[in-house]
RNA sequence: GGGCCAGUAACUCAAUGGUAGAGUAGCGCUCUUUUAAGGCGUUAGUUGCAGGUUCGAGUCCCGCCUGGCUCACCA
């Protein structure tokens, strides 16, 4: 490919100030720069302080002829610097001259307050550190092209303090759960991302060849076996920041690759998971946005006071009368579903699907968008939860529980099931499902079973879209704005 | 995949079918307290791509590309 660099007249002038700043005895590329503050940190000092060592990316500048101003920029912040020629002497026309916004920067002075009370670098001396061939997005309205503000989200970091904030947020969300985790006995692990089976989730996986073997293999769907598998090598409590992949509709919540929480804790149950998930969310929630009430594209949500629970049974009974409980197969269900003048958008998967994912379409249609403050939905069908353990009172349902919030399922979690002729027989439901043409379905995973068979502790798991819950936080319409560079269709050349 | 909308200078946006413009950025001059600095002057375009209608297309029609919203499927 081609490597072009002089695409418009911006960029010719540019390029043209690099020989010239050798000329003036700059290195247009410097290598290094002896920083004793961060922009940030330099307009903390009070006037007077000598010796500020700053640097950063030049994004503003106004000369006046004999004084100029201009701003430099990092992640933690801006820090405005004044030149002046009577100070500088020649040095002065040549930053004027062949410094550009966009540019990279040392500077050296003093602290002083302008008249307008700004914190201001009084530069002695400063040094040219790297070229800028083109013009950043213009200052006051910044990038304003979705599209560009993701092709190019360097610039957007640069122009739009809402994205550095809320990707600095990202960080610290995730920081928080580690701790928490780490400091209730859980042991961080990595898992494969390239596995032999597509389990541990309902999703069609990414399929790719691994030539050494001569397989094909598959981008992990979520975590969950492996874990367990942990679990049963004696790791006690287990977790894992999955960046996990499935090959589905790419929209405003849903991503090709994305992350997903999964922890394990042996010897509890579903309800000891329910109990722990709503003490870690809500230290997260306050320690990271210093509430327990927060406002998400101008919906009030509520985390304070203890969260909801509910069973499936009841919240579907309470939103349309039907009783799933008593509606044993697929018909009766089909029937009063039905005679209840509900009516699903695509009859076409209705059609092919079993009783639990028939549950499934009724629960999203009639319940879950309604579900605003948090709130833990328990006991699902047995039919839609091939790796749950069933309930001991009612072996219809089983011990789980989704978290909603804002009619999104953030979190799902188990009483796992160990049971190995209990999973040979659910793998063996899915099969059968799968045969019948219904795509949400499971792989049979013989390998996992064979860990089962060894033996597992009681246990009880949990996954969490960290995208998700990153975008609840921090008020993005879209997990695009949570996560740094999605996948696009490559721009053409 | 379906429906709706958008694509004009490096960036932000204009232009009843009739000479493609402005602001920012850039370039030149001016200016010692600005912070969207100011003043005077000035460069900058294959109007997403490719066809068609027309004396004439940024504008109308057809196809394609890219993106956004939305519906369906999925966390």
């Amino acid at each position: 490919m081609a490597v072009s660099l002089d695409t418009n007249d911006q960029m010719k002038v540019r390029l043209d100030k690099i020989p010239a700043l050798r000329e003036a005895g700059e290195n247009p590329y410097t290598d290094r720069f002896e920083r004793t503050h961060t922009p940030g940190e330099a307009r903390e000092l009070a006037d007077g302080v000598e010796n500020v060592r700053c640097c950063g990316r030049l994004v503003s500048f106004r000369s006046f002829g004999k004084l100029a101003f201009g701003h430099i920029f990092d992640m933690y912040g801006k820090v405005q610097f004044a030149l002046q020629k009577d100070v500088l002497g020649d040095r002065f026309k040549t930053f004027e001259k062949l410094v550009d916004i966009g540019d990279f920067v040392g500077v050296e002075g003093s602290m002083i307050s302008t008249k307008t009370g700004e914190k201001t670098i009084s530069v002695t001396s400063w040094t040219f550190l790297s070229k800028s061939l083109r013009a950043l997005p213009e200052k006051f309205h910044g990038l304003t092209d979705p599209e560009l503000r993701l092709r190019r989200r360097y610039l957007d970091l640069i122009s739009d303090s809402d994205v550095m904030t809320r990707f600095k947020l990202r960080t610290k969300i995730i920081k928080t759960v580690r701790d928490f985790l780490d400091g209730n006995g859980f042991t961080e692990v990595d898992t494969p991302v390239l596995t032999n089976k597509a389990s541990g989730a309902l999703a069609r996986p990414f399929t790719t060849h691994n030539n050494a073997l001569d397989i094909d293999v598959f981008l992990r769907i979520a975590p969950e076996t492996y874990l367990k598998r942990c679990i049963a090598g004696g790791m006690d409590r287990v977790y894992e920041f999955a960046r996990s992949f499935r090959n589905e509709g790419v929209d405003a919540s849903h991503l090709p690759d994305f992350t997903l929480l999964e922890y394990y804790a042996s010897y509890w149950n579903y309800v000891d998971n329910m109990n722990f998930i709503e003490r870690l969310l809500k230290h997260l929630i306050s320690e990271t946005t210093g509430s327990l009430e927060l406002s998400y594209q101008g919906q009030k949500i509520n985390f304070a006071g203890d969260w909801l629970r509910i069973t499936f049974r009841d919240l579907i009974f309470r939103d349309c009368g039907i009783d799933i409980d008593t509606l044993d197969t697929k018909e009766a269900l089909q029937n009063a579903i039905n005679s209840n003048g509900i009516v699903f958008d695509t009859d076409v998967n209705v059609a092919k699907a079993g009783r639990g994912t028939l549950i499934d379409f009724l629960y999203k249609k009639v319940s879950r968008p309604a579900l605003i403050d948090p709130i833990f939905v328990t006991g699902h069908p047995l039919d839609l939860s091939p790796l749950a353990r069933s309930n001991d009172e009612n072996p219809k349902v089983v011990d789980r529980f989704q978290l909603v919030v804002n009619g999104w399922e953030v979190v799902n979690a188990y009483s796992e099931l160990v049971d190995p002729m209990d999973q040979a027989g659910r793998f063996a439901q899915q099969a059968e499902a799968r045969a019948q043409g219904d795509t949400e379905t499971m792989d049979v995973d013989n390998d996992f079973l064979l860990c089962m068979e060894y033996g597992m502790p009681p246990i009880s798991g949990l996954g969490l879209g960290v995208d998700r819950f990153i975008a609840l936080l921090t008020d993005a319409p879209t997990l695009r704005d949570v996560v740094l560079f999605p996948l696009l269709r490559p721009e053409k050349e």
